[in-house]
RNA sequence: GGUCCGGUGGCCGAGUGGCUAGGCAGAGCUCUGCAAAAGCUUCCACAGCGGUUCGAAUCCGCUCUGGACCUCCA
């Protein structure tokens, strides 16, 4: 058995070999902090999240690299010319720094929340000034950028068509011809300073208002919006790495660019296996600043955004995404989430009981349930090497758990699967829900919670024994409103789950 | 206009030639003082029209339709 992964670069799902055996180098995309994250970015981390966790478990030392972009892009809309960070800062009143620190802050906030491991590297763009206008002036050393009015440019030009030779014309991943496109890029007004409009800024001349400025030997300015990763990657990851992943919106241009300058620089195409997750969709319309429909993961825990009707855990948001293939559309909506939050826990309470299960006869039935339930687990790994297919490993999980609470509750018999089966589905769910998946309940261990809630148990019971049903009920129905559930179990105990 | 990807039951979503995906919601039953929880059973699909095939949600063609990228974007 072994992994494979679609490659963006051949469209094609590959088998997954690492250049250096035992090791993994994995590139991802990460945040602009110019503003809070919203559940759009959410997908990308999470994703990425998972293959990094399962890497892991396939017992590859994995380094994996995911950026901040502290330093504004370059955006053009129309004839502006804008950073993103620099405008912000003025519009806060913040120094552009203090503005990056305190998205940085608020992204790392959600990535903990989502229980997603943090990277290997996390390097900035500001950081790395000195490493990005190395490679700029490499690029032109070799004669594919060109310095017009403190600015430079990469010359798609030039690079296509020397590079078509080499069977690396510049438009390789997202499959775009650059003939063509000549006649149907729009057009975008003062552009004059580019030779084509193909051709993306490696560094921008920084007009006097501009805030966020470094010196180069082209005049102040500021880097380009790919050139820092190439920069980083190739430094943290060098020439040619295994992993590089990100939005699917970043195909073209972003890692298109990517791969045309570190292919100047490094004569390799940098990343073998090319990853991209899809979109989330919010009726049917990818959720992105420019359509104004974006929900903060700040107003989605909380419940504030319009739409919701309740605040959600950052597990069933995670829950969610992992139900779907990272490559598909994921379409959000309220009712959705709460479909997800349900099945979370129905899944979340199996996987305790599983836990608590005891192994009490050594008999080795020979009971279909029984080899049902080992085929089910043996899938988990064939799934998930099957480009990462974490919604199917969920819907065996689900197969699984009417048998393990049919277990517990005494409605199937106790030795319907073997010993070795039970401890098989305790370690195999364990390994993936909370090692691959980074899944985790919220346990409420808490004393004095607990403490008052045995203590209505015990009244309850009481009440019940004496048929008064109105005090029972009282304090069952009252605990429901307040978010308690008590389950009266099978044996005659109580259990309780809070939500 | 160019490039690419989709259209699956009330909702979300797996699935690339034959086998029940799964979750949520709905219905019935068991259990229960009544419920809940749990278990069992069950309803509701593959955009349309042709074609290939013994057999298609799955392959091919056409039509309709949604979306992504081509500009910052996860």
């Amino acid at each position: 058995m072994s992994l494979r992964v679609h490659n963006s670069l051949s469209r094609k799902k590959e088998t997954f070999k690492s250049i250096t055996d035992g090791h993994v180098g994995m590139y991802v995309c990460g945040p602009t902090v110019s503003g809070e994250s919203h559940l759009g970015h959410a997908r990308p981390f999470i994703t990425f999240d998972v293959i990094y966790r399962y890497l892991l478990s396939l017992g590859y030392k994995v380094r994996y690299v995911r950026n901040i972009t502290d330093a504004g892009h370059f955006e053009e809309e129309g004839r502006e010319a804008e950073d993103k960070i620099s405008s912000k800062a003025v519009i806060e009143k913040l120094e552009p720094m203090e503005l990056v620190q305190k998205y940085t802050n608020l992204f790392h906030w959600a990535m903990t929340q989502f229980n997603n491991l943090p990277p290997s590297i996390e390097p900035t763009a500001t950081g790395h000034i000195v490493e990005q206008i190395n490679m700029i002036e490499e690029i032109i050393k070799d004669g594919y950028a060109y310095v017009a009015n403190g600015s430079v440019y990469f010359d798609v030009e030039k690079y296509n068509s020397d590079f078509s030779k080499k069977g690396q014309p510049y438009g390789l991943l997202s499959g775009r011809n650059i003939e063509e496109q000549q006649d149907t890029t729009r057009e975008l007004e003062n552009q004059d300073e580019k030779r084509n409009k193909n051709d993306f800024a490696l560094w921008k001349n920084a007009p006097p208002e501009h805030i966020m400025r470094w010196k180069s030997p082209w005049g102040e300015g500021f880097p380009g919006w790919h050139i820092e990763c190439s920069a980083m990657s190739t430094k943290y990851l060098g020439d040619e790495f295994d992993i590089h992943g990100g939005g699917m919106d970043l195909i073209f241009p972003h890692h298109e660019c990517e791969i045309a300058q570190s292919t100047v620089c490094n004569h390799k195409t940098p990343a073998r296996y090319w990853l991209h997750n899809n979109m989330i969709t919010i009726n049917g319309r990818k959720m992105g600043k420019s359509y104004n429909n974006v929900i903060k993961l700040s107003e989605l825990f909380g419940g504030t955004h319009p739409l919701l009707t309740q605040a959600f855990h950052p597990m069933t948001i995670r829950f969610f995404i992992l139900q779907t293939h990272y490559r598909s559309t994921l379409d959000f909506s309220n009712e959705a989430l709460i479909a997800a939050e349900k099945g979370l826990k129905r899944l979340w309470e199996g996987y305790e009981n599983l836990q608590k299960l005891r192994v009490t006869s050594n008999q080795q039935p020979e009971t279909e349930t029984d080899s049902k339930a080992l085929k089910l687990l043996g899938e988990f790994d064939e799934f998930m090497d099957d480009d990462f297919n974490t919604a199917k490993v969920l819907a065996n999980m689900f197969e699984l758990v009417p048998i393990i609470n049919g277990l517990k509750n005494k409605q199937l018999e106790a030795d319907t699967l073997s010993p070795s089966t039970i401890q098989s589905l305790q370690q195999k769910f364990k390994i993936y829900l909370e090692d691959i998946f980074g899944l985790r309940g919220d346990s409420v261990d808490n004393e004095q919670l607990n403490g008052v809630l045995q203590l209505l148990i015990n009244i309850r019971k009481e009440a019940k024994a004496k048929k008064d049903f109105v005090t029972s009920d009282t304090i069952r129905n009252e605990l429901i409103k307040l978010g308690v559930q008590l389950k009266d179990e099978k044996d005659g105990t109580v259990s309780y789950s809070v939500n």
